[in-house]
Parts: structure tokens; C-alpha cells; sequence
RNA sequence: GGCGCUAUCGUCUAACGGUUAGGACGGAGCCCUCUCAAGGCUUAAAUACGGGUUCGAUUCCCGUUAGCGCUACCA
């Protein structure tokens, strides 16, 4: 039985590292059959909130990825708990009555050189001694009573990384319990990946080191430890780790939401940051993704996700969003448009909308993007322009005068269809012995309120004749 | 400091030990064209460094350098 979980802690907003874990544990998952579980990770009481836990889940409903259950740290404590106390039993754990301190923090461990393994004298303590203070109620924390000098290696086959060993005079007596009694993170995860039967652990690299301490916890509750699979890192441009506290919200999947990605092209990009299907593929579907994703093509070196001051968006997310916009159907980017124009105030029928799409589809890379390029469509006054911006080139004013009262005459009598409307402006420039291209400028900015705009025949479709009579008129008025 | 992981164009990546080191994004240029896009074509751009092993290393081994991670009663 296949099981994997994704286990986020609530300190934060949903970052897109996690988000990727969790696309990279759900693929494993669906594409395996096996059953992908969402467990949250709150045994830091201090640091999580309910609004963040809140966020997550919202961030995740987004990605459109399910999950089969969903289980939560705090509601389990006493199972963790159970495990400590156990190996306290067994001697496989010891109490360490060293108070911590920000003084006892950092002053001999990182600087002296000495690799840092246990305090001094509680190791060692006798098992009365132990006891006795306990019941005294001297706070302490219980540790893991890792072997000493046996030689013994740790050693376990990651997915990706390949075989690991560690000896285990290089783990430290790491806590399993606080002195709140509260589980720390390692307890706690593995106590949990024991109890929910996790048959693949798949998470960041950083945790790769932490397998070895893992493993040792398995090993004393008396279980195989899992298969485990660790992902290379997200890094940020200048090669340091993605974090929310320096690089703010670019690190957020709902930066990513809020500005107009499809969900599909955010799982596409962060899916190639780090794995590859081996061949040129870049743009694919989640069925693609699903049907080749494989540990195999995980890469073992940390990606940079390629973003700047002036945007904070991979220019190749960005691509790839266009990419999946473009070969969307288009009643299905029409649904997607709509609530993006709403939301900014503009009151758009469904049927409008669909007659829009088709015109910017290849014009939008971010859904938002509609409202930039699409805006003319949608309002009844278009925003003030400059009425030299209506004088084509190698023209003058006259020129655009002329072209706009013979678009208002041909315009008029013009079947409003693309084909019709480009017979009769094509005419209509034949008529005033000019190039086609003088005679489309004029009425495009006059349309528009721009020079750059989707092609003029189904825009002027779209508006209708009524909008575009108005709009030349205004135009004429400006010029004079 | 200790332990571990990693190293191919600016970025993401491909390459059973034998390739003119491939693709993509981004850049530059050209074509198409009613503007803008989209599309097509062309182009610049990489195996960190030093040693081995081998007839032959991007590929295997060692070292150096650099980056990252872990080294918390954070996760």
C-alpha cells in the first residue's frame, strides 16, 4: 500500500517550495495509485496560527490537487508522547535536566570546533538520579540516546539522492520531548509517518540529513523506516534559499493566484524546476505530468527560481502560463476572465466575455492582463489619448481626418462581420488613395484609445457599430 | 568549526565513456503582418579548477574552490 503525506507546519502562507513538495508527493501518489495525505505539522505552538493553517489549505485548493485524508499534529500529541516516554523505558532515550538558555544557546558548540554531542553528565546519569529529580519536578527534556563509539553507519537509499551513511558519532542526542512535554518536530513526524502507515516520505533536502536521526527513531519504535525521496531546493537568484522573510511575497503561491497564473501552469512550472521528463517537453497537462512523473528524472542540484526586482515572476512561468492560455478552449478561458474583470469593477455578460476571448487569448500572458489589453471593450468613455496618436505614418492630420470621415461612411453601410468590415475599410482606403495600413491606424486609436491593440476587423465586430460611429466622431472632434 | 549534499549557456534542463555538448525561457536579428501578439527562420551563450583512470572523459575516482543544507526544547 502506497502512502505518502505532505506535511506542512502553519507559520505562514502557503510558499511555493511546499507547494512543490506537495505536487511532487500528490504526482507520486496519483501516479501510483496510492493514497496521498495532507498532515499538518503544528506541534510549534508558539509560531502556528489558524489564519495561516487557513491560507494553506486555501493555497492547495487552488493547485486543484485533492487529498484522501488529513490529520493534524496537535490532535495527536498524546501518541507522540507515548513513543518518548517508551524509548525513556527502554534506555533507547534520556532526560537532559540542562536548563536552556540563550547563554547556553551557541557558547561552546558552534564556534570551539568540537562537534556538539550531548551535556555533559546527563547522558551518563544513573537511572535513580534520573528519577528522582524528575519527581522532584525539575523541567528537563528527553533526548535520544544515540550509540557511541560502536562504529555503527546509518544508512538508508534516498530516491534521488542515491546511498546515504552517516556514522553515528556524528548525530547529536537530538530532543524527542520538550520540557513542556510538547513532541518536537522529529518525534512527532516520525511517531506520526509510524502511526499513518507513510510507506514514502518525499520532502526538501533539507531534511536530508535529518533522515539519518529519523531512521534511528524508526529503528526504536521497532519499524522499518519508509522509502524516502528528498527534493534539490528552490533558491532565489543571488543563490540563497527561498525564504518569506527575505523575499517577501514572491515566495507565496497566492502572489502567483492573484495575478492571473492557471493553476495548471503553476503546477507545469514548478514540476520542470528540478525534475525533467527527458525529453523536449515543456509545456504539459497534469494527465501528462501524471503519466510520466518518476522519481528517476529528480535532479539532485538546488533550482533558482529566475525572478527580479521589476518582476517577480520566472519569465519561463510566465511563458508557460501564455502557453497554457493560448491552447485553452476558449468558452473555458472566457469562464476564467470573467470573474478576473469583475473583481475590478467592470460589469461583463458571459457572452460579452466570449467574444472577447478569442481577440486577446494570444495577447494575454497572466489572466489578469485582460484588463490591460482589453480594457476599450469594457468601458463606455475610453480613457483621454493624445490626438496626434490618431495621425498615421507618413500622414499628418488631414490624413486622419479623412481616413476617420470615410471609415464613418463605409463604416455605416459595412456588414459588421470581419470579412465585411475588411472589405469596406479596404475600399474605403482605395477610395481615398492611401495604404491600407494609413487607414486602419486612425480608426484603431480612435477605437481603441491606443496604437497597439487586437486585430481591428473583429475588434470593431466585437464593439459594434453604434460604439465605433461614437468613437471615430469623438475622434474627429479631437483632431479639429 | 564538524557532518552531509551539489556543480553543463544568464535561468530551467538533455546527453549507455565516443554528439559539431541538444532543447526551452530570456536576448539579438530576419520573415509574416492592419498595430500588438502568435507563428516561422537565424544567431550569441555552458561542461567551475587541478589531477588521475581510459585509446577516449560533461559522464568514473581523488583533491581544490564555490554554493547550499544540517549542526535548536523551529519545522
Amino acid at each position: 500500500m502506497l502512502r505518502v503525506r505532505f506535511a506542512p507546519s502553519p507559520t505562514g502562507y502557503l510558499h511555493v517550495g511546499s507547494a512543490r513538495t506537495f505536487i511532487f508527493n500528490w504526482l507520486y501518489a496519483r501516479r501510483n495509485g496510492g493514497t496521498m495525505i495532507l498532515r499538518i505539522d503544528d506541534t510549534d505552538l508558539e509560531r502556528n496560527t489558524d489564519e495561516s493553517l487557513q491560507s494553506i489549505l486555501e493555497g492547495l485548493k487552488w493547485l486543484g490537487l485533492n487529498w484522501d485524508e488529513q490529520y493534524r499534529q496537535s490532535d495527536r500529541l498524546d501518541l507522540h508522547r507515548r513513543l518518548a516516554l517508551d524509548m525513556l523505558a527502554k534506555g533507547l532515550a534520556y532526560r537532559d535536566f540542562t536548563v536552556a538558555g540563550p547563554e547556553a544557546e551557541d557558547s561552546d558548540k558552534s564556534h570551539s570546533g568540537a562537534t556538539w554531542l550531548s551535556n555533559p553528565g546527563q547522558r551518563e546519569m544513573s537511572e535513580e538520579e534520573s528519577d528522582r529529580r524528575a519527581a522532584a519536578g525539575e523541567p528537563f527534556v528527553i533526548r535520544y540516546r544515540v550509540p557511541r563509539g560502536t562504529g555503527e553507519v546509518i544508512r538508508f537509499t534516498d530516491a534521488v539522492y542515491g546511498e546515504q551513511a552517516k556514522s553515528t558519532d556524528d548525530i547529536e542526542d537530538f530532543a524527542l520531548l520538550r520540557s513542556s512535554g510538547a513532541p518536537t518536530y522529529h518525534l512527532a513526524s516520525c511517531a506520526d509517518d509510524v502511526d499513518l502507515r507513510i510507506s514514502h516520505i518525499v520532502r526538501g533536502q533539507d531534511h536530508l540529513t535529518n533522515t539519518f536521526k529519523h531512521i534511528l527513531i524508526f529503528r526504536a519504535a521497532g519499524v522499518e523506516p519508509p522509502q524516502f525521496a528528498h527534493l534539490p531546493l528552490l533558491l532565489a537568484p543571488d543563490g540563497s534559499k527561498l525564504s518569506k522573510r527575505k523575499h517577501g511575497p514572491v515566495v507565496s503561491v497566492t502572489t502567483y493566484r492573484d495575478s492571473g497564473f492557471m493553476p495548471q501552469a503553476f503546477v507545469n512550472f514548478f514540476c520542470l524546476l528540478g525534475w525533467s521528463p527527458k525529453d523536449d517537453r515543456e509545456k504539459m497537462t497534469l494527465d501528462e505530468l501524471k503519466q510520466v512523473f518518476s522519481f528517476e528524472g529528480i535532479n539532485r542540484s538546488n533550482a533558482v527560481i529566475n525572478f527580479s526586482e521589476t518582476d517577480p515572476f520566472d519569465a519561463k512561468a510566465v511563458w508557460l502560463n501564455a502557453e497554457h492560455i493560448r491552447t485553452m478552449p476558449v468558452a473555458e478561458l472566457s469562464g476564467h476572465l470573467m470573474p478576473v474583470v469583475n473583481a475590478a469593477g467592470f460589469g461583463v455578460t458571459a457572452e460579452k466575455m466570449l467574444q472577447i476571448t478569442p481577440l486577446i487569448q494570444e495577447r494575454i500572458r497572466l489572466l489578469n492582463e485582460v484588463l490591460a489589453v482589453a480594457d476599450f471593450f469594457l468601458v463606455d468613455e475610453l480613457a483621454p489619448y493624445d490626438s496626434a496618436e490618431l495621425i498615421p505614418k507618413k500622414g499628418d492630420a488631414a490624413m486622419a481626418v479623412r481616413a476617420l470621415r470615410q471609415a464613418l461612411i463605409s463604416l455605416a453601410a459595412a456588414e459588421f462581420t470581419h470579412d465585411g468590415l475588411e472589405a469596406a475599410l479596404r475600399a474605403g482606403a482605395e477610395t481615398l488613395g492611401i495604404k491600407a495600413g494609413q487607414m486602419f491606424e486612425p480608426i484603431r486609436v480612435a477605437v481603441c484609445g491606443r496604437k497597439t491593440a487586437p486585430p481591428l476587423f473583429g475588434t470593431l465586430e466585437v464593439l459594434g457599430r453604434e460604439t465605433a460611429l461614437a468613437r471615430i466622431e469623438k475622434a474627429i472632434a479631437k483632431l479639429n
